[in-house]
DNA sequence: GTCGAAATTCGATGACTATCGTACTTGTGC
DNA sequence: GCACAAGTACGATAGTCATCGAATTTCGAC
């Protein structure tokens, strides 16, 4: 089976999809740790207060709204921002919604 | 009996419901159309698929988000972009949101 | 092969919300 | 006064979605 789910190309983000991601406090937490820790880290290691397969869904749709990457190393799944590629598809967009960002960076 | 109805103070802004105003479609498209004409719109003038009673929905979101102001003039209501005010809150956010102004403005 | 860790899948559920029609209020004009 | 126009308020409804627990898969280590 194969392991790498389906991630959308760039020319086919979609800003309502993004929006949709990017409202939920949670999936907006994780966005911001990923852009704070500048590394891709595991589902599990995330400071998230939801239970594992709600977390499973958070990224699934961060994902499917090309917030993010997803691969597996081992039986880690390793999430990684896709900064460079949303900052040109929507400019400005994270740098508005990350709080860290937000404040002076 | 008021006919004002209240709005929120600039410091009191809020990003989750700002956010939460914006991810629907048919008042993102409000806000564009407010930016776009760069003038005041009554309620009534506005191109939008949904019935009166909805309308008036969309608006009281808009405004208790902080991204509008609404005052009476005759039996009409008049709406109003915040924009300096969400421009300063949320440096930005209005930009990459609308998509006018994301298309190189 | 067996065990445990990491994560997904699969319903189920509860809450929220966009939508509408109807009734009502408010103001303008005659 | 009356009629009309512009919005609002009020339920009601249907669809979506965040949440969870339990069962399952996949991989690494022993």
């Amino acid at each position: 089976m194969e392991r790498t789910p389906p991630h959308p190309e760039m020319d086919r983000f979609d800003l309502q999809r993004v929006l949709e991601a990017l409202v939920d406090p949670v999936r907006r937490s994780i966005v911001a740790q990923l852009d704070a820790a500048g590394e891709d880290i595991a589902c599990g290691a995330f400071d998230i207060s939801v239970s594992k397969s709600t977390a499973t869904h958070h990224f699934k749709v961060l994902r499917e709204a090309g917030l993010i990457r997803q691969y597996y190393v081992g039986t880690s799944r390793l999430n990684a921002l896709r900064r460079t590629e949303m900052d040109q598809a929507f400019p400005g967009l994270l740098d508005a919604v990350i709080p860290a960002r937000a404040a002076g960076r």
